[in-house]
DNA sequence: TAGTTGTGTAGCCAAATGGCTACTTATATA
DNA sequence: TATATAAGTAGCCATTTGGCTACACAACTA
């Protein structure tokens, strides 16, 4: 199965936790807490999320921390960036175009 | 089912449609040849992409041109522009904290 | 008008997803 | 040492996903 950054964070369940762990770190206790959702089934979003790199895991004792890594988010932002040149680009070829024009 | 920017984005194969799009409006039967998959796969591709505002489509005769909106996409980005601002906010009070301990 | 072309949609399928309960294991704590 | 706690995992389920073929239909074109 796919398992990156985009799919990581496709699901808002997923979302929420990635939003929790940019606060503080926490172990998987905690985080069910934060949710109506079993703790098994939090525990498969934490493994999707430590798949792709997006959350890494500290064991501490029985307790495992989740932390946030900024990094791999850091790749959705880049296509976004890259699409935003694009448009930019395509924008300014549209102005030169028109300002030849006069 | 779930139908927002996040889940569009899941699939590589409609990032790369969007891609296209930000680059020149397509009807579906250009978008199609770009790819290894049939129309109606394509087809269905288009309408999550459409379903969640992301690709706009106008008619034209018999084809359907479609458009990438940058708007819709800018959700995403914010949310990410979000965890970075927490994420800033949390090494300003570290780096405040070991300042005033000097 | 007849054929070609662009597209929608129905209906099927296998695999993935998100959820659950029940059980196991390892670590703390009383 | 016995109990309580944190977490993994197996196994089940319904729904969604991404793909296909086959058919329908409107709009161009010869």
């Amino acid at each position: 199965m796919r398992r990156d950054v985009y799919q990581a964070i496709a699901d808002p369940t997923r979302r929420q936790i990635i939003g929790m762990l940019v606060n503080t770190p926490l172990n998987l206790k905690t985080v069910t807490e934060n949710f109506d959702v079993s703790r098994p089934t939090i525990s498969k979003h934490i493994k999707v999320l430590t798949e792709c790199g997006v959350v890494v895991i500290k064991q501490q004792g029985r307790e495992r921390f989740c932390y946030a890594n900024r990094e791999k988010l850091n790749e959705v932002k880049h296509w976004l960036e890259q699409l935003d040149a694009m448009w930019d680009n395509k924008l300014n070829a549209l102005k030169n175009f028109i300002e030849n024009e006069e």
